[in-house]
DNA sequence: GCCTTGTGCGGGAACGTTCCCGCATCAATA
DNA sequence: TATTGATGCGGGAACGTTCCCGCACAAGGC
């Protein structure tokens, strides 16, 4: 243990910070060649130079980032918003993917030397035009989004994690749905699954639309009945709802053999991976010996149950990294073609979807 | 189905922002007439105020915020970071209580008129020196945290949602963890548990020693003997292997009755309510049957587990919105002495805890 | 020795806002 | 009618930075 560090004296002085015209007097020098030497412009002397650097690093001089912006004309602030949970506007939160999505947005950007500021999901630039932000990120839009509208509007670039196609101004990275859902559909039926159910959220965003789409495509390239339940909303409640009339077979069916009970389970609404795999329990299923699960999730609980939950990540980090890198292109050299960059998901097998021979865990629904 | 909206024609004119002088000209009325009119300040007559704030409407103008901060000398900006997770800076959101601390912090500031910007957690200000911010939220910093002392050097304000005591400049909340811990394990005592065990944190931030102490004077208030087990780091997998190790019966005990099983398991360690659940049955244990379950936890899928499970909230949302008031008290009118407010913790009490008479679900372990 | 070219540094304007004043105008009072 | 005070509005400086330009001086070519 360190000793605890003395109170700082003064109680507060009205703190005088340090100014470029400062470091000039100290050093003798004028304020433009201070400014020059710190940004690494103009024609200075090396030994000029480096004393600007050495007094203004002496001095504790830090530049006054408003002076700095209003200069510049530009803020160095990307704004936040998720375009869902209008009627809940803090939740989105909650949820890990936008969670990793937001995280991941504002690491990239700071690298970049942006801040990202945190907006009110579904709320329209008129309630924080002040703070005059130099580009927006509109996390999972929902079709013709109004948030998205008003930004282009104002003549707000806009990223998403989503297509937000024909609109100048808008720019996107996105999500292969299709190969997604092909991929975990290929995975179950080499595990040997011939009944794979599908539980999609009714909602209107293209990943979705895309899954759907894809689904049937499946299934109709591998003679499987398309077999779907949609999801009545987000959030978990909904989703087990859907998940447990997957599992009863109250699916409209054309044959009796189709009437079977389901061998697999995609579950692509985002629930809780120990909730669902509870809700196949309850049914009577044992996961991986009656049913394969494979839940799209970025959520770590899935690593914990038992079996652990396969998972088909749509890599958010990705997706932001991606997305920040345009963004800032666009910002700072104004390339406007940059939209449209296609992020890979990926599929974390674990044991949940394997073939019980090859399972280590398999549980087993109270007798 | 509305009509596709039409692409914007011009590709993008440099696009000259209104400013207040363009407001005036239009108007017939000078720069600081207009300012007046819109900031509510001056002494202006009805109508003239009226067509000043009517023109700017029309021009659509909006005040460019970095000129603002330069003349306020205040940024309007508070920055938001986290005082553990410093080996993996961007995965605090991924807990419920960070989530909701963050959206509710960025809600509350946003109303009060400040942007909430994200910050790496464990990062140093020097990382981000050149944002300016005027006051940063750090939230659960560990003891003589690194974080708060270096914002402190820099005379920057902080916030916290634990004690910051003795650093001038330091403004916190503190959670009531004595009353949480009392409140809980009377109820569970209420509904018939006489050998409790508690799981905490090995952690030495103030709320985890301070649960510590109050499980073990309330413990001698009841002639209990003190079962406690201490998880080994955040995350599930320790926590759930704490609860584990709680509920297998490997705790010291002085006497043969005390090496029954537990009859109540309170989890302090932010953990999933399902893990947990489901860890109470791979055990052997019927919920609420053999054992009451109480989870400190913000987690939303305590409410969809079978039985739903008790939790004890340290409300997020109310620490962000007394921590906001009394740092934005203190940024525009020097309030020194708001610091210290103590937020009562909530218990929703949910079927896990319920005596099983009173109980709607019990849940089975396998047999 | 004069003109050109290049180097090193500083003066001063500009970014767009807010706020301190000062100047009118006008009503109320002496 | 002159004096005061209040009211309504505008001029101009200031916030701290960057960047355009200009000036002084040195070096090189004829």
């Amino acid at each position: 243990m360190t000793d605890v560090p003395p109170h700082r004296g003064q109680p507060s002085p009205p703190l005088p910070r340090v100014r470029l015209v400062d470091v000039a007097r100290e050093a003798g020098l004028s304020k433009t060649t201070i400014s020059a030497a710190l940004n690494g412009t103009g024609r200075l002397s090396p030994e000029v130079r480096e004393k600007a650097r050495e007094t203004a690093r002496r001095m504790g001089y830090r530049p006054n980032a408003a002076a700095r912006r209003l200069r510049a004309g530009r803020a160095r602030l990307i704004g936040y918003v998720v375009g869902e949970f209008a009627d809940a506007p803090w939740n989105f939160l909650e949820s890990p993917y936008f969670a990793r999505l937001t995280a991941a947005t504002a690491a990239t950007s700071l690298r970049r030397g942006y801040a990202v500021v945190l907006l009110p999901a579904g709320s329209l630039q008129s309630e924080w035009a002040d703070l005059s932000l130099d580009a927006v990120v509109v996390a999972d839009p929902v079709a013709d989004d109004p948030v998205v509208e008003d930004l282009l509007a104002a003549r707000i670039p806009v990223f998403s994690d989503r297509s937000v196609e024909g609109r100048p101004g808008a720019y996107w990275v996105d999500v292969d749905a299709g190969g997604a859902v092909r991929g975990a559909l290929d995975h179950v039926r080499e595990q040997g699954a011939r009944r794979p159910v599908v539980v999609v959220p009714d909602s209107t965003t293209r990943f979705h639309t895309e899954v759907f789409a894809a689904h049937e495509a499946w299934c109709a390239a591998h003679g499987v009945p398309v077999r779907v339940v949609r999801a009545g909303g987000p959030g978990n409640g909904p989703v087990i709802r859907a998940v447990e009339t997957a599992l009863t077979g109250d699916l409209a069916a054309d044959s009796a053999a189709d009437r079977a009970r389901p061998d697999a389970l995609l579950v692509v609404a985002e629930a809780s991976p120990p909730l669902v795999l509870d809700a196949t329990r309850r049914l009577g299923y044992g996961v991986p010996g009656d049913l394969l699960l494979v839940c799209v999730s970025e959520d770590v609980t899935a690593e914990h149950t038992q079996p652990p939950v396969t998972t088909l990540s749509l890599r958010p980090e990705a997706i932001a990294e991606a997305g920040i890198e345009t963004l800032v292109a666009v910002l700072e050299h104004g390339d406007r073609e940059a939209a449209g960059v296609l992020v890979p998901t990926r599929l974390d097998v674990r044991a949940s979807s394997v073939r019980p021979a090859q399972a280590e865990y398999t549980s087993r629904p109270p007798t």
